[in-house]
DNA sequence: TAGTTACGTTACTATTTACTAACATAATAA
DNA sequence: TTATTATGTTAGTAAATAGTAACGTAACTA
């Protein structure tokens, strides 16, 4: 298993792992509007087999996307939304910071090019305000 | 290829794709920091040969998440934080509504059992708030 | 009690993914 | 020009992933 060792173990993973598969994220489209037992959720997948369908529902729980209780004899899964939180926290804010820096940067970019309009820029080094070298 | 044909093509796939891998997310931390050489990245990576990490890279391309421009015989790759934002407004905006009405629920749920204790609650049916039958 | 239903598992296969090693090319520097 | 450096590619392997088919079990129901 090369790859464990060459990223450092993220715990975040099972997380990614699981969003990875557009049937896991279906899954996690379909609980959103309720809870279902583990039948409701194999009959919405008619192409896969029940064990299928039960694999993914595993990675789902693995990453704690999804939660089950017993009821009877049967299993209802709900959403956890926890670790998508999570994910948003990780992720999407600490990159809204580059998202405006680099928009900043396209539009001083946009006025370098427009004042060299006419000269051979294909072999100009072109820096970036941003630090590049070592 | 019975998995594509399984779930609508999800638009967002490369970009979880390529989230997927912890290797691939190192690499976006970097460019995080500042754009840098194709050479630059490899080097980062001592345990992964040349061709591992350019495998990677083409999946962040793949995705958009990262862009490359020619600069002499270097390309410069620097992150691009549009499809990050997509995600997020697929997947975390969404669910926000979910997670505080979540919320909601375990606060309810914790009422009711607290009103509830002494009596048998293994054998019944504690129906959700939310709708559940068919 | 006998049948049905909900859930889960075992054993196996096909596909995709990640990876290494070695080779190829083109721009720059001495 | 010759050597070096930055980049990319070909060919092939190992492992993880996703999947099917068939079987097992326990809880309801008629």
């Amino acid at each position: 298993m090369p790859r464990i060792a060459s990223a450092p173990k993220d715990k975040l993973d099972p997380i990614w792992k699981a969003l990875a598969d557009p049937t896991r994220r279906s899954i996690l489209d379909l609980l959103r509007d309720r809870p279902r037992t583990t039948t409701e959720i194999v009959d919405a997948f008619p192409h896969l087999t029940r064990f299928g369908v039960m694999k993914h529902l595993d990675a789902l729980r693995e990453a704690d996307l999804v939660h089950t209780r017993e009821e009877g004899r049967q299993r209802v899964n709900s959403l956890n939304v926890f670790p998508i939180r999570q994910i948003y926290e990780r992720w999407v804010s600490p990159f809204q910071e580059v998202w405006s820096s680099h928009l900043l940067w396209i539009k001083e970019l946009a006025e370098q090019e427009d004042s060299e309009s006419g000269t051979n820029s294909r072999k100009k080094k072109k820096v970036r305000p941003l630090n590049l070298q070592r």
